[in-house]
DNA sequence: TGGGACCATATGGGCGTCAATGGGAAGCGA
DNA sequence: TCGCTTCCCATTGACGCCCATATGGTCCCA
């Protein structure tokens, strides 16, 4: 219906409540639903540490990554490690509530409180202050990135 | 309809109300229209302590540059942090204002005023005194400062 | 040309709906 | 039985939707 919608965009705060459970933001589970995504794949993102959450597809695009690379290439069997040995599976609660794992907690620092951060056809897992930082190291950071013209 | 109305130019401080929210200056307002663009996209400016606010255009901008990297580069991954998890969607209401939340605060400075400034193919939300600020260092020639290297 | 009707914008606030959150109770496996 | 998960319902606070008022400017007409 929106064609601009229809991505995983911005980023929310919410609670840990005192089970484990946080609520996915409504927005990006109305991106969910659009998509018929009924079973989420959790990993670890490559370069920070936030926990990557998609459908299938965001499983098979590092599959296909990987398959692209030399299979015996010491990044194609990292990848691999990560994505198959460190991925999960997640559902979602009737009320649109994830639990925060040992998994999740370990990885990213999280205790009482996730930031969503939206990264288009996926979305992420944050602790709150590492998020702003990343943020801010990459606003710094961008004026050395390799900058094309439109 | 007319060839000057059809960007966005000037710029206009409005107060916000005891709920949080702004008037958008029916001239901009106008130009949305014109554009038929009815959700619109924000993104902190890379350079000034401004919101910079448009249509799904803008974000597609940002986006191209993202797709020329390699999508799995740390450089892809940052600029996505900024453009998808930085920025926010936004809708107006049926008087045509928008809703000035802690996200655009912490960034502007913003309080009890925002400063709506144009930018030809989109506008910026500004705290008014750092945007006075802004046009006097500009008009003493600083502006060249913020300036990347190619 | 001055007064007043008229209009668009900006602003204020009531109210219903929904998302986020909290917690009880039932089901299930160890 | 005990701990953990799943299902269900209650609360509340924010936001969207609606209507009312203020304010300043323009246009018309006497």
């Amino acid at each position: 219906m929106f064609g601009v919608m229809n991505r995983f965009l911005s980023n929310a705060t919410n609670r840990i409540d005192s089970k484990g459970r946080v609520s996915v933001p409504a927005m990006f589970r109305a991106v969910l639903t659009q998509r018929n995504v009924q079973e989420l794949y959790c990993l670890q993102d490559l370069v920070f540490p936030a926990i990557s959450v998609g459908g299938p597809d965001l499983l098979e695009r590092y599959e296909r990554q990987i398959a692209q690379a030399d299979p015996f290439s010491p990044e194609a069997n990292m990848m691999s490690l990560l994505v198959h040995g460190g991925g999960v599976y997640m559902r979602l609660d009737a009320e649109g509530r994830l639990a925060v794992t040992d998994f999740i907690r370990d990885f990213t620092g999280i205790t009482t409180e996730v930031t969503f951060v939206g990264r288009s056809d996926h979305f992420q897992l944050w602790q709150p202050q590492a998020f702003h930082e990343a943020q801010v190291a990459a606003r710094e950071g961008r004026a050395r990135l390799p900058v094309r013209p439109a």
